[in-house]
DNA sequence: CTGTTAGCGCGTTCAT
DNA sequence: ATGAACGCGCTAACAG
């Protein structure tokens, strides 16, 4: 593998010279730059960056630590980020947490000790430890979706207070007091903010919130089903069911669907984020939408936004706003017109 | 940040010492190991990859560049790479080329710059150069669902054309004579694949294999809902459709919704590909089910094998099988039990 | 079991 | 406009 020195010798030149012209940081003569430029055609010269970044303490790369890639909404982001990266010139490295705090240490030292300029992550835990670890190695880091207490940092998240409040709003209106809701784990604060969404909506109307309409649970299709099948066994049932994301959403659309209970016609369903547009036939579910690809395109940009110093002073929250879109699953009148029993399932 | 010296200084060592504790390389006695892990505790030394990486011209990190990150079947695939490598203590960096040459060139030279160990990609265009330059810089490459022509490499991939050879076996079996196939760019070799089994299919039966009833366009939504509009406005119509991935059969189905054509009462389809289980609430599609994370892994596997030279001599083509799932939509008896008609739509 | 020497490939600093 | 020397942080090679 040809070094500097190589492409050096060859063009008749000094390594710092060469140097230079690849990295365009100095006036060089049109000769010799053509010269250096043959050299490293001709020895299919690639710069080792480990050098450069040994050197420069850069390197030019990025981190994503998420909890499951697997999950639309969060490949979304992924790729919102990683275009945003890849614009500025950075690359970027990717791992899954599965919720799990000790995968999260092992990723977080891996990429320290890789020294990568900063760190996009959604925190597992409520008061992650590895903030300040990363805190103490000086690295930048946004925190994604999520919350933290204890120190400051950078947050890039959604409205999902708001969002919940929308959406429970909207059942109330349809005259529904009976209202479930299926969150995630109490210690994400995704999960949290969406209940508590959902009793601000509730206190405004008067309603009484009832404990055994409150489940907590995972985000999961499985944990999904699980909670329907509790509230469902109710007596009152619930009239209308609110998830708190897509798979809890899908998880509860089974459980129906084994209990023949017709959404929306015996219970209406609401959901939180949803499939990609184009991973959806027929757009059924009532769902309040976070911008993913947003979400992960401005975390990157505030990230490299810090990094080159552009940033504001003081950490910044930022807030993207959550949009309910009325389907049919709520029982809305705006939706009526189409015929739910009679299109495709998206298998 | 403390460097191995300040470790060494403070515990009363040599540096390589400190080094050999760190990377557990040689006895070292108890007594100067934990001087030296205290060491390292109280400074929170952490090593840096990059100068280690510079001297032992190992970076424990993998690349993966597909063409979108988006697609579940990508995601999947991502996600069976990453804990491979992940599993045996590497990295991994991440690239979406939207099967565009130049992104795939701009990705690879970064990560050769990056003195990566190894690369899984998703080639775009038949023989990409781009193998040869990372031959030439003696990179190990697994490519990943794709045949590729002219050189030589690992590959990774599923059995296109045999999948496609059942599903259409599949739909002749049920009477069908005239079907449609929707397949993605003429220069993907699954999408070619996928059709040579649809015509070897249809040969065997002695049925003649019409032009206007192939497509080629690409692996979209909206290419997919195109050619079901071309083809559906034949006469005769065909009475069934093969949907060359998940994106195209999407596209199909909601081009069938507009045009008020029943599955599969008036056309049956059936599809490549799906959505993973837990983004599905009523499997409807008939498809060939690829083993998506086991791509992944196995070709994570199979680079790995190749860096510490456990990998047999010679390319590796690895086919893995692809399997039929029979649902409703194929209009075969198996599924007839369910209702299609009656079921949620997965929105 | 531990240390010395040297150098991985590059870019900063200072010189010419 | 170009070059020499030095060092980024770590470990391979060779002692002892």
């Amino acid at each position: 593998m040809p070094t500097i020195r190589d492409v050096a010798k060859l063009a008749g030149v000094s390594p710092i010279t060469v140097s230079r012209v690849i990295n365009n940081t100095s006036y060089i003569s049109e000769g010799t730059k053509k010269r250096v430029e043959a050299a490293v055609r001709q020895l299919g010269y690639v710069p080792n960056t480990l050098a450069r970044s040994l050197r420069s303490r850069r390197t030019s790369t990025l981190a994503l630590v998420l909890t499951d890639i697997t999950n639309p909404f969060w490949t979304t982001v992924a790729r919102g980020a990683e275009d945003a990266a890849s614009k500025a010139g950075f690359s970027m490295m990717l791992g899954n947490t599965d919720e799990s705090e000790e995968k999260q240490a092992r990723y977080m030292k891996a990429l320290l000790e890789k020294q990568i300029d900063g760190i996009l992550f959604v925190p597992v835990g409520k008061t992650p430890a590895v903030i300040r670890m990363l805190k103490r190695q000086d690295v930048p880091v946004v925190v994604l979706d999520r919350r933290i207490t204890g120190d400051k940092a950078d947050v890039v998240r959604c409205d999902s207070e708001g969002g919940a409040y929308k959406l429970i709003g909207l059942l109330l209106s349809l005259g529904h007091r009976r209202i479930a809701v299926l969150s995630g784990p109490q210690s994400i604060s995704t999960a949290e903010d969406r209940v508590q969404g959902y009793r601000r909506a509730l206190a405004e109307q008067g309603v009484t919130v009832q404990p055994g309409l409150m489940q907590y649970g995972k985000f999961t299709v499985e944990s999904g089903a699980e909670m329907a099948h509790q509230v469902l066994k109710l007596s009152p049932r619930p009239t209308a069911i609110f998830a708190g994301n897509n798979f809890i959403a899908i998880g509860a659309l089974k459980a129906m669907q084994e209990l023949h209970v017709r959404v929306p016609e015996d219970v209406a369903l609401v959901g939180f984020d949803d499939l990609p547009a184009n991973l959806t036939i027929d757009p059924f579910l009532t769902v309040a939408r976070q911008p993913a690809y947003e979400m992960g395109s401005r975390a990157a940009e505030l990230l490299l936004a810090r990094l080159d110093g552009t940033a504001p002073r003081g950490y910044q929250e930022v807030v993207l706003p959550t949009e309910v879109e009325i389907h049919h699953s709520s029982g809305s009148p705006v939706s009526a017109r189409g015929d739910f029993t009679a299109k495709a399932s998206a298998r």
